[in-house]
DNA sequence: ATTAATTTTTAGACAAGACTAAAAATTAAC
DNA sequence: GTTAATTTTTAGTCTTGTCTAAAAATTAAT
């Protein structure tokens, strides 16, 4: 069907897409696959053909119908995956990443059903994204950033918005991951950081924190 | 560190050894991979190059201590993913391999070794081939191809020697499986068919079926 | 011990996926 | 609306792993 590499093209293409209804463009490919822009050229010449993407020279790429299908097919493995490793395996948040983008290109259907009813057919995975279903719909809460809730405000923390291992340790440090409430007690006007209450304890975050984690108000 | 290519004529030439001790001919190794002579002539090279393989023209091959190494932590990984699609994932003996044939090549020492402590340190694969520890130790137990055993012994059968979904079909239409008693009721000297009994009920097979199950005396 | 058959290796080609360097198209700047 | 800067594409090369066809070495046959 797809090889692991264009499996990782079409993967990408899914995730820059979200943020902007427009063609995605060679460079912005390049840079999030950490390859050069010729090869991607090459690649999206391929996918353009196996009808996988849509593609005009000097225009960008979008996905076809079915480049979404097969994007959230490896995007629900990715994820299932990961709820694997951390609910069975004991890895933390911040491991699962690289395992998952090996198992994610594993090819069978059965395998992918039946790990989703073992695992009591998650919702989310570690890092509170949502897994998509065999058609490929996904369910997305109702959920924001912290940095742009007002003060005062109460919520529970449901996703981060940067999966990185550094991020991800630093969370852990302060005490603060999925289902964690957090009260926002102050918002400094100068430079955006925070005072959230977490645990009964008072805790000052930057801007950047707080725009890389979200909230579903309660 | 190695490719899956690699990785997988590792596996081969370490399965082939396993019957001789002689050097395994390139041809040989074509046949069990489905691939051409002068194929195997080139990645043998590779190998030999970076010290997994002893390799004289036109000599064969021999595994070093290090290949050696290598091979038992690819069928490691190979029979544990096959305990775990069995046990956890409701699949039958039949139909593990392909998908084992791919997760073997997962590379990441703590989801094998957190894997093999989810199930439990299983000895065993679910066709009852022994499963490698870390350092690549593999304990054999006593067993007995079914075909070369006297009229009258009473077994468990505990291993199959061929793993085709054909065979292992058949073998669940009759209700023969691991742990399953058999009695050797009588061999025919014509052909070499034997009667058995298993589940108290006598049942006819081939001298052929007979050399692929693996019996343990009681 | 030559000849014949078989096995193995070499030589040259190809596809996938990546790269560099240079050309072409597009966008931005004045 | 030209010129300049940027982005994208082309052209050509490289590596990995494969193939075919032919040559070389080994083994078998008489």
């Amino acid at each position: 069907m797809f090889s692991q590499s264009e499996e990782n093209y079409i993967k990408t293409i899914y995730h820059l897409a979200l943020d902007s209804d427009k063609g995605i463009s060679t460079n912005a490919i390049a840079k999030q696959l950490d390859t050069k822009a010729s090869s991607v050229t090459d690649m999206i010449k391929k996918l353009s053909e196996k009808e996988v993407v849509v593609y005009k020279k000097y225009q960008g790429v979008k996905l076809t119908d079915f480049g979404r299908k097969v994007a959230t097919g490896i995007i629900r493995k990715h994820r299932l995956w990961e709820v694997f490793l951390v609910e069975k395996l004991n890895f933390s948040w911040d491991e699962v990443h690289e395992v998952a983008e090996q198992l994610e290109h594993i090819k069978s259907p059965k395998l992918i059903n039946e790990l989703d009813a073992f695992l009591g057919y998650p919702k989310h995975d570690p890092h509170g994204d949502p897994i998509p279903d065999e058609e490929g719909n996904i369910h997305q809460i109702e959920k924001n950033l912290l940095s742009v809730l007002p003060k005062g405000t109460v919520g529970v923390c449901v996703g981060v918005n940067d999966s990185s291992s550094d991020f991800l340790k630093f969370l852990d440090k302060q005490g603060i991951g999925l289902g964690v409430e957090i009260t926002i007690i102050d918002i400094e006007p100068f430079d955006g950081s925070l005072t959230i209450e977490i645990n009964n304890k008072p805790l000052s975050i930057s801007n950047k924190i707080a725009s890389n984690l979200y909230i579903k108000k309660i």
